[in-house]
DNA sequence: GGATGATTGTGAAAAACTTAACGACTATCT
DNA sequence: AGATAGTCGTTAAGTTTTTCACAATCATCC
């Protein structure tokens, strides 16, 4: 129960999972040591910001060895509280809602999508990606007090009167799918994934932000 | 033609486009004007921020007054390039490919899908929220020369192949929403989202960096 | 068992980004 | 017209994040 450990940057943080996931990919391919340059390539994070990420957590590698994979794994395993599920609801099963709930999340996952919500009476009774579907109606009956985190993924007009009852429910962070900036209590926490945005994104840059044309052959 | 005004930090880039549609959002309702304060609340962005990302622009306020709206909106359209269409290309048109198809893009945005691609018999030849899906054998001849940018929602095992012929085929952005971390040329821009680690990192956030509980109740 | 090459962990520097604070100016009210 | 409240643009300070660069250490080979 290691509170104050403070000290990790949100940036390292949001790195975790991906280092994660390769760690575990390494892992089921039989591999047995990797060095940040090796983990650099295939995460496309540069070595140097890997070794400092994982420094936070003490010396997990040796020198002039590199980290073992096997210690890293449950390393990381016990950091990103990979024993303890997170249980989540999912609103509004559209075809980005639904496209969640077919991922397969228990894999390299600690979080599990135990009920979907909607409104369209076709979808209330089924299950999807094994998750039953129920009436937004029943939300707050069935989320209070046992789910952590929720996404969000109904139309945007909707948004802040759900959050509004995801609130209410006890939930404690609302992943966000809408164009909708919406507003919680200074307790709540809120992550913004706006598609729309980051197409925008990325075209500005392309015009505005050329890369370098490198005549270099990787090797 | 203004190449090398390439002092505007990425980070500022980034939430251009969100800039952008609170505006348009502000001037569909008739609004005139509009503090960066306001701003501020709408978009979650703190309002300093917001004049220091503006004055990267030039003094588009005034002091005393705010921005107009008119004016500020006209403005981003010019930056944002919102006259020149960027064609994109979608592959992979499982859930989360027709969740984009079915985004009504053209509304605030600078960017169309003009083709889908995938395998599934049953779906080529048709439309999908008026994009026609084509075979993937055909993405060099339809993509070579016309299209900028791709969005890459295809399962991760065929990412690096169909990213190859991408690059193959002249694209110079990709948007990838798969697990793998794919590898490209110096001179392709690549972003990643990954719906999956976004949920692990909010977890991870909920976990182990607790918001303030706040008593005083916002005005 | 010593020499060689590889790799970490980290101090220090640099870069990038955010926030505070305030002078200058504007609008509006009385 | 003067006073008051509001707001920008920006300087400067603060914070966070990335990167460099290298001593310390380890594995391996001959």
């Amino acid at each position: 129960m290691d509170i104050e450990q403070h000290k990790i940057p949100q940036a390292t943080a949001k790195r975790l999972p991906l280092y994660y996931r390769f760690i575990n990919n390494l892992h089921s391919q039989g591999k047995q040591r990797v060095s940040s340059k090796e983990l650099s390539e295939a995460v496309k994070v540069d070595s140097a910001t890997i070794r400092r990420d994982f420094s936070y957590f003490g010396a997990l590698g040796k020198k002039g060895y590199g980290y073992n994979v096997e210690y890293l794994l449950s390393f990381f395993r016990k950091t990103l509280d990979q024993d303890e599920i997170t249980k989540v609801a999912l609103i509004g099963v559209g075809n980005l809602g639904t496209a969640f709930l077919h991922y397969n999340f228990m894999k390299n996952n600690n979080t599990k999508i135990e009920y979907a919500f909607d409104t369209n009476a076709e979808k209330i009774g089924t299950e999807i990606g094994g998750v039953p579907v129920k009436h937004i109606d029943d939300l707050e009956d069935i989320v209070k007090g046992d789910i952590t985190a929720a996404i969000l993924t109904v139309p945007s007009s909707a948004a802040q009167g759900i959050t509004d009852r995801l609130v209410k429910s006890g939930v404690s962070g609302i992943l966000n799918f809408t164009p909708a900036r919406i507003t919680v209590p200074d307790h709540i926490r809120v992550h913004h994934i706006d598609l729309s945005i980051e197409l925008q994104a990325l075209v500005y840059f392309l015009k505005h932000y050329p890369l370098e044309e490198n005549t270099e052959q990787e090797e």
